[in-house]
DNA sequence: CGGGCGGGCGTTACGTTATAGCGTATCTGT
DNA sequence: ACAGATACGCTATAACGTAACGCCCGCCCG
């Protein structure tokens, strides 16, 4: 059991959902009943869950879906910057930004609990801009994953 | 067909494998026959391949092999240092180095063309172990892959 | 020499992740 | 109401990855 994983508290879930709404309403874009369910269960589990994983608890919820359904809401959800995908996990997190404005992201992975934290860190965004630049590279989108062991998990072996 | 890829002179690729048969050697791991051939696979291919396309060049070569048969190659491989994982396309490639010392991997991954630039920047490495050593997070391996369009393919979409 | 041990490999079977393609329904703007 | 676009249901299949078991062979030690 993954000693980071908190369910947010039911109000601060409700919170980021209605925000959702307000920032999708915003663009014009539609956070259907399946899209608003497959966030609130990201936002639920509190740690990156797989898109089957996600399946099984939405078929549990409304008794319906393919891996389509789930997949064409997790695009969605990731255009609209409420969710990142985590490449080496394979799995989806929620963003713990507002998603007002689109965010290089980088995560810290642990191994032994597989809790995963976003942080944002400049000096790392500038440093492959330059990179990039040096070679004419044009960056669409950077992907930090950082695995190794949290602060809890190194404290809890040593102790 | 990817722009960018250019299978090696054969000088060169023979070279390689000669210094990665030394490399194990001198480190008593046994380079074996498939082992070599899965690595001269990937070094040929010039750009990224994954498990599956190896697969079916192995079986091509020597008429054996199934899924497991790659697996265990490409864990060996990695473990060596001789090729790295690209998490972003679930594929492989050599590493450009010589596999003498461990390194940070980052790559420039083209989207148009396919290829994957390997680079090695200070600053990025040393902007992770900051923010890691601030909050106590031990770092084990750390991803960078930046998705983008490369110099190559970028000229010949605005000429 | 021969017995035990470990690594490497073959094989079967299965689990997990992701997408193609097509038809239907629903929503939106005019 | 109509036309077009968007969202969704569904089937099927592709693509990626691993568990588990047994055999074989080389090596080391007695």
């Amino acid at each position: 059991m993954p000693a980071l994983a908190h369910h947010a508290p039911a109000a601060e879930l409700a919170d980021r959902l209605t925000r959702a709404e307000a920032a999708c309403a915003q663009r014009g874009a539609r956070l259907t009943d399946i899209r608003r369910t497959v966030l609130e269960l990201i936002l639920q589990a509190g740690e990156p869950i797989g898109a089957y994983a996600l399946l099984d608890r939405l078929k549990d919820k409304s008794g319906q879906g393919k891996p389509p359904t789930v997949y064409r809401a997790l695009d969605f959800l990731l255009a609209q910057g409420l969710i990142h995908r985590v490449e080496r996990l394979n799995a989806f997190v929620g963003c713990h930004e507002e998603a007002d404005h689109p965010h290089p992201v980088q995560f810290l992975i642990c191994g032994e609990c597989g809790n995963v934290a976003e942080f944002e860190d400049q000096a790392i965004g500038t440093a492959v801009a330059t990179i990039a630049s040096r070679s004419g590279f044009v960056v669409k989108r950077s992907i930090v994953e950082v695995e190794g062991v949290c602060a809890e998990c190194a404290t809890l072996a040593a102790g």
